[in-house]
RNA sequence: GGCGAGUUGGCGGAGUGGUUACGCAGCGGAUUGCAAAUCCGUGUACACCGGUUCGAUUCCGGUACUCGCCUCCA
């Protein structure tokens, strides 16, 4: 069996990986809040660990996976939009009006994350169906003297967790040090952390006994994670924002709940947009939905970001995606003649295996490319996310009449033979048109350059359009 | 201030204690109906300063610089 090693940020080494049972790897990565379409920086994690979800089902069998990916859907901003919409008049409640900006926001995330190439995890639950458990794990933490209640809040005392810190790498002292935010003053601690916090009328909410209130983020994914997972699991994935503070808090939670919780904590480095940190003060903030607006594919999305180690910082620039366009549109053709349930190259496979280096398995499948292994480059692809079961449309050939419709438009305008070449690959069939048409005809002086038929005219273009 | 990541040839980007990563671009050549496409060939890089070593880009220590997090932003 193909030895898989990991990153581990909780041990800060590599070290080969273990599943508790290979007949059932479980993973919980941090899914998105639902409150606006996906950017491109949320792609990241959501690529790097469906990559890794395509390994282990390769390694260990696709029935003996279990992903859970959940979604966030109790927050403000959700709540803003919704409260926006019916501000401007928009029909329903204003309950009605947060669930419907929850599913439509869910809906916009599957569409586009399919686009670039994710496969559906086993289980995507939602916070706001998941809201007994985390009563309850609330309440078992307030009976274990890890919480406390004040004010209509339940907090959770991080003093009474030894280890807080130990995933992050900071002591609580130092964090209170360089601490910049104000403390509320129902806290016994500056780095106590909310666990249930009250509702107001507007806000939504649920019973519990310390009033109607809603969950904290950091007991989602605990609560979350213990009801599909079990108390201990293989691995915990998300973006390195997230190391600190949720992630050590969901571990302080789970571990003072007396789990065993995750094994292996693994976390994507960010994104960089031309070399700088995307906002939208900078302008360079865009969301996957625009790049695919644009035409740019998600296997090419997804390319671009296989280029990168997980744990680099990954920088977005056009230039990436045109060479990824490129390079697909040429190893496609390859691929297709495959046989559909090719087996990934070995090689491929061990580099994929090695922490998940996603750009040594592309530089196994330019060799495979380059020996015209279709076998092998299918199943690489494939096991990479970027090719499913056929060759996607834009990557076939340009339609001939399509190209030459706009070859018309370009010579109807500047009558510039060399410009119009420049722009298409299909060039000899698509001159071939155009010499039947007798647009244009070879130099005579020459013998070697093309230019416009003497007896060229206007009609001609016309009538070939 | 605290924590962490990084610095590889023109660019992107792997990896290794002593042998070609890979891709793009460039250059040379082939082919060709201009151009494009295609094919062949081509590049002695590893921030700086010390140390360990027969030998370091690769291990250890330090310096400089870059970046991220510490704000429910992946």
């Amino acid at each position: 069996m193909t030895e898989i090693t990991l990153y581990n940020t909780a041990k800060r080494a590599k070290e080969p990986f273990e599943p508790i049972d290979a007949r059932d790897v479980r993973m919980y990565v941090c899914g998105p809040t639902v409150y606006d379409r996906a950017h491109i920086g949320n792609a990241r994690p959501v690529i790097v660990f469906d990559t890794l979800f395509r390994l282990l089902r390769h390694v260990y069998g696709a029935d003996h996976v279990t992903y859970v990916r959940n979604f966030t859907d109790v927050d403000d901003k959700i709540n803003a939009t919704a409260l926006a919409r019916q501000e401007a008049g928009a029909e329903g409640s204003l309950e009605e009006l947060i669930r419907a900006r929850s599913d439509e926001t869910i809906e916009w995330y599957l569409e586009d994350m399919a686009a670039v190439g994710a496969l559906a995890p086993t289980k995507m639950p939602r916070a706001t169906e998941w809201i007994a458990p985390m009563v309850a794990m609330t309440q078992a933490l307030i009976e274990k003297g890890h919480a406390y209640e004040a004010e209509g809040h339940v907090l959770f005392r991080v003093r009474s967790y030894k280890e807080y810190g130990a995933l992050s790498g900071r002591s609580v002292d130092d964090m209170i040090a360089g601490a910049r935010v104000e403390v509320a003053p129902y806290k016994e601690d500056p780095m106590d952390f909310v666990l249930w916090k009250p509702s107001d009328a507007e806000t939504p909410g649920w019973d519990s006994p310390w009033g109607r209130g809603r969950p904290g983020w950091h007991i989602e994914c605990s609560a979350m994670a213990y009801e599909l997972l079990g108390e201990t699991f293989d691995i915990h994935g998300g973006g390195n924002d997230l190391t600190f503070p949720h992630h050590e808090n969901e571990i302080a939670q789970s571990k003072c709940m007396g789990h065993g919780f995750a094994n292996v904590w693994m976390h994507n480095e960010m994104l960089q947009v031309e070399g700088k940190k995307m906002s939208k003060s900078l302008g360079n903030f865009f969301t996957v939905r625009d790049l695919l607006d644009q035409g740019v594919p998600g296997e090419v999305i997804r390319f671009v970001f296989l280029s990168t180690h997980y744990r680099k910082p990954m920088d977005w620039t056009a230039e990436k995606a045109r060479e990824a366009e490129a390079t697909l549109r040429k190893w496609y053709k390859i691929a297709v003649q495959g046989a559909e349930n090719a087996e990934p190259n070995a090689d491929a496979v061990k580099a994929l295996s090695e922490d998940l280096n996603t750009h040594g398995a592309l530089a196994e499948a330019h060799k495979l490319a380059a020996a015209e292994d279709v076998d092998g480059l299918r199943g690489t692809l494939r096991i990479l996310g970027l090719f499913e079961d056929r060759m996607p449309e834009w990557a076939n050939d340009l339609d001939a009449s399509e190209v030459v419709k706009s070859w018309i438009e370009v010579l109807l305008a500047e009558r510039d033979m060399a410009r119009v070449s420049k722009d298409y690959a299909r060039a000899d069939a698509i001159r071939d048109g155009f010499v039947d048409a007798g647009v244009i005809v070879k130099d005579t002086s020459d013998g070697a350059t093309w230019e416009l038929a003497p007896e060229f005219d206007q009609d001609k273009l016309e009538a070939l359009k």
